[in-house]
DNA sequence: TCAATCCGTATC
DNA sequence: ATACGGATTGAC
């Protein structure tokens, strides 16, 4: 070999080394050289820079011997660590010594490929890693319950599905018949009262049932999963589905999602981690009032469960039901881009659906008690059966508004809202930090600002005394009703926390609405439609309702008409470049550590806004907000750099920023 | 010149 | 956390 040659070979660029048969074991009776197994481990570490797979040695002994999916324990870094295998091979890429596994902590597959590339998808989506993601996805394990399998098995036959729930809206049957066909439609449903949705949801998920597909039902909490639960054991009978919810013991839970792997069951109904269920053969998937933020994953990476759906929908071919009263822009956006359909029944059912709405202002007159306007204590001696009263909550996180025409004050840099106090006392926005002076309100003119009224929390003794032939009852905070008493009762409810009423509710009073619309995030006007339709939905047919406030910002709500909602909730998402038009992330660090990461660059047409200050109670650090803003096409790129950069400072041993990608609020 | 020790880095 | 490799240090 010539020197030159060897110069060469030095300048070469570092060769990647094939996948080499590292060790051989020689039989000892035939003399034949057996190829050492090796097991792809994805291992429990919540380290970033660590998040991929690594190759194990099976030693031969082991017992029992690991399968694809399975718990094993294997020492990572002078370490017992859990992991799972996602494949067992005879070559590795590894060069140096593999380690053994230590242990198969089971031989029962709980981790799916399908759920593991999910689950890889999700995490890079969220710049988050997969072990954070697993943890949501895979229950833990429960031995007693692997030992003795016992979910109670249908003993009936399976019924034919009966359309009729569907008729209100003009596609529905079609799309039964789609689903029990073996397609795979995706629809975003605007929902009306009269008909149970879940009633309608399990229709849905037997005519997918037989077409030999399994579906996923997710519903935002504990009290609609029982409502829902009974409604599919009324459709389906018993034993075609289970519940799987974080609310379950470990037991009980782990005794759903063992049926779901094991293929048992394949019709899933639970709240945002079963978002996850490995259903086999995944045909359908379903949210029901994806606009509730329980959906949104509080711990890193933030996921949000409608987004798992959607992503998975993609992955498997399965249909999509994105339902609820009310809807969100992001569901919106999914028929804005022609990727779903809306489903929406005629105006004329609508009208008929839909109480009739009155709006007063607040004004009050002689009779009634004090600070409850005359309208709605006439409407309530007027109405004949149970009442419900949505009563807002004070406590409210508010923001400034225009004193003349309530107009939320916002940021004319980037449309975030306006505070006082921020960095000094001066009126500035909480995103991007632009102060504001010298603000006009852009619909009016008015300088005036004003912090919403917090309106007084009516007790129920007024409305006790004020109605002495009605029995009062109350629910909300921590004493959340899930059915109230039937009779003339009269309901006094915070938003989220109305109970339904056998027969429906004869008046649905909205107090104070303007309340509602004095929060500060992105979601203000939103959220609020999202609760006063769903106090509606409580109504029987031909109810009476009346709303407290202005009759202007109250126009969708009296027209029943969420859809026209929830596309000019998309259009000012549009114009504000916000979510899901644009994909925002809000990283939150140490000020020194924001200001870093202000001064460089991010990928594509990202704008930085901020560094702003997050409001901290005593005794938390101060922590500094940033908020990354790109067209959407550029989110992979960012959530990518978001990685890349939490996995630089989990490589040199720093603590990991706070990243959140599209979250709910902020 | 060689071994003990320190430091940074990878973690199969 | 622990283990390893390379660099550094210090005794002979």
């Amino acid at each position: 070999m010539t020197t030159g040659d060897q110069l060469e070979l030095l300048a070469a660029p570092e060769p990647v080394p094939p996948p080499v048969l590292l060790e051989e074991g020689v039989d000892e009776r035939s003399g034949e050289v057996a190829p050492v197994r090796i097991a792809r481990v994805a291992v429990d570490t919540p380290l970033p820079h660590l998040d991929r797979l690594f190759d194990y040695a099976v030693p031969p002994e082991l017992d029992p011997q690991p399968v694809p999916g399975c718990r094993v324990k294997v020492r990572f870094a002078g370490r017992a660590t859990d992991g799972y295998v996602v494949g067992l091979g005879e070559t590795t890429a590894h060069e140096g010594r593999l380690a053994p596994l230590t242990k198969v902590v089971s031989a029962e597959p709980v981790l799916s490929a399908e759920v593991l590339g999910l689950a890889r998808e999700v995490a890079d989506r969220w710049a988050g890693t997969l072990s954070d993601v697993l943890r949501l996805a895979v229950p833990p394990r429960q031995a007693k319950v692997e030992a003795r399998p016992s979910v109670p098995r249908p003993d009936d036959d399976l019924p034919g599905v009966d359309d009729e729930v569907w008729h209100l809206w003009p596609d529905g049957p079609g799309f039964l018949g789609a689903l029990e066909s073996g397609t795979s439609p995706r629809v975003v449903w605007e929902a009306l009262p009269l008909r149970d949705p879940a009633v309608a949801v399990a229709q849905a998920a037997l005519a997918t049932l037989r077409s030999g597909r399994g579906t996923v039902v997710c519903v935002p909490d504990a009290r609609e999963l029982d409502h829902w639960d009974a409604a599919l054991t009324s459709v389906l009978g018993h034993g075609r589905h289970v519940v799987l919810s974080s609310g379950q013991k470990p037991a009980e839970r782990y005794r759903s999602f063992l049926a779901v792997a094991r293929g048992e069951v394949s019709i899933v109904l639970g709240t945002r981690a079963a978002a996850f269920a490995p259903v086999h053969d995944l045909g359908l998937v379903t949210v029901w009032d994806d606009g509730d933020d329980l959906y949104a994953e509080p711990r890193a990476p933030y996921l949000h469960a409608r987004e798992v759906l959607l992503t998975r929908a993609v992955r498997e071919d399965a249909a999509v039901l994105v339902g609820g009263y009310a809807r969100t822009a992001e569901a919106q956006s999914l028929v804005g881009s022609g990727w779903a359909r809306s489903m929406r029944a005629e105006a004329v059912t609508r009208r008929r659906a839909w109480p009739r709405l009155d709006v007063t202002d607040g004004s009050v007159a002689g009779g009634a008690p004090a600070r409850l306007p005359h309208q709605v204590f006439a409407a309530v001696r007027r109405a004949d059966g149970p009442v419900l009263v949505q009563v807002p909550r004070r406590g409210y996180r508010t923001s400034l508004s225009c004193q003349d025409c309530r107009t939320p004050a916002r940021c004319a840099a980037c449309d975030g809202p306006l505070a006082q106090g921020g960095r000094g006392a001066t009126l500035a926005c909480r995103w991007c930090g632009t102060e504001a002076p010298r603000w006009t309100c852009p619909t009016c003119g008015s300088a005036r600002l004003r912090a919403p009224v917090v309106g007084q929390l009516r007790t129920a003794e007024e409305y006790a005394a004020a109605f002495p032939d009605r029995a009062v009852v109350t629910s909300g905070g921590a004493d959340v009703l899930a059915e109230a008493p039937p009779g003339d009762v009269l309901v006094l409810a915070t938003p989220g926390a109305e109970p339904r009423v056998e027969g429906g509710y004869a008046l649905v009073v909205l107090m104070d609405t303007w309340l509602a619309l004095g929060r500060d995030d992105l979601r203000v006007g939103e959220e609020a439609h999202r609760r006063w339709f769903n106090a509606l939905a409580l109504a029987r047919e031909r109810a009476a309702a009346v709303a407290v406030g202005d009759p202007a910002t109250l126009q969708g709500l009296v027209r029943a008409d969420p859809a026209g909602l929830a596309e000019r909730e998309l259009a000012e998402r549009a114009e504000a470049h916000l979510p899901p038009v644009a994909r925002v992330a809000v990283v939150e660090a140490p000020a020194d550590v924001v200001a870093e990461l202000a001064s460089r660059s991010w990928p594509g047409a990202t704008e930085v806004l901020g560094p702003v200050p997050v409001p901290t109670r005593p005794g938390e650090p101060e922590h500094d907000r940033l908020v990354l803003r790109t067209p959407r096409r550029d989110g992979p790129a960012l959530a990518a750099a978001l990685k890349d950069l939490q996995s630089a400072r989990s490589a040199a041993k720093l603590p990991p920023l706070r990243v959140r990608i599209d979250p709910h609020a902020f």
